[in-house]
DNA sequence: CTTGGAATGTCAACAAGGCTGACTTAAACT
DNA sequence: AGTTTAAGTCAGCCTTGTTGACATTCCAAG
């Protein structure tokens, strides 16, 4: 089990717990490099990593309700609710009540919202666009396969059901 | 620059911000599940994510000084301080004074560290294994290439360090 | 119409794990 | 001898996660 080979005999190189390992270090170290530049955006103002998540998610899915906002954010609705309340305050995010189901609030960005949602989004990006192209189309064909097989189930189906009425 | 399109008009679709906003969410809901395995387990015992990182790079770094991990783990040494502390007590993570430099703690894993250290790898390898079959080994190879090309400089030598001296 | 359940919001308390700043100790360097 | 460095410690703060309890509002079924 620990050695990478096949009944077959042929030594799956990629599947040794020792590649296994530095992957394990490559996603660590890689995620740092992800959040960096947002999180110094954020550093100056009195908001984190929790605001940019929220932000993110309610400009890719405009108007989407607080407990659909839960279920990707993967957190309680007391800990999103802090986070929601100071950008609702600070007119960064809208909460409007359903028409439907008058219950149910529906989250939507304002103009400033977007605009930090915009500037945050763009300082990640210029990282991944750089890391894209250094890496090369099938590079990152590769790297979105495996992300999605290390996904929980669950996730998996958040992930898709996004990326549906989009590109 | 929203385009996408290089000077001679050739479309970079893995380019579009559209496709660098699918990767960033593909990266958080992967990193959720690349943690959520050794975070089950910790959860019944009295430690968290950070005791994980540490007992991870101790066991790959065995002998390592407190500064080093400092640099790897990029926390500051109160906050790395506190984790190992009870490693220590708890009889995990053993610390050495230096021969040549006293002043310098080298740490190792006990036998029980290394085997809590093993049980948490173990789970976490599991996830990964079970996501590079399902994507194949040059898919992995791109995984590995975009991850790296993601990290700030500063810690890809650290990777490259660590894998300096392994397989 | 009433009642049960669902969605939301709120209050309080707590814990992990980051951070800063100040300070000590011991060892090493110059 | 004086300065710098490595490590450890104490105190306090912040963000962001957690539970548990409880109020409100509304829909829908009986």
């Amino acid at each position: 089990m620990s050695e990478g080979r096949t009944a077959q005999g042929e030594t799956l190189l990629y599947l040794t717990d020792e590649q296994l390992r530095q992957g394990a270090e490559a996603m660590f170290f890689a995620y740092r490099g992800f959040t960096a530049d947002p999180d110094r955006i954020l550093d100056g103002l009195c908001y984190g990593r929790a605001h940019h998540r929220a932000l993110h998610f309610i400009h890719t899915a405009p108007g989407t309700t607080v407990n659909n906002l839960l279920n990707i954010l993967g957190v309680t609705k007391q800990s999103l609710n802090r986070v929601l309340r100071t950008m609702i305050e600070d007119g960064l995010v809208e909460s409007r009540v359903g028409r439907v189901d008058k219950r149910e609030r529906h989250l939507y960005l304002t103009d400033a919202g977007d605009t930090l949602e915009r500037q945050l989004s763009d300082a990640q990006r210029m990282r991944m666009r750089a890391a894209y192209r250094d890496a090369g189309p099938e590079a990152v064909a590769g790297f979105r396969r495996v992300l999605e097989a290390m996904m929980d189930p669950e996730m998996r189906k958040q992930y898709h059901r996004l990326r549906e009425g989009r590109g």
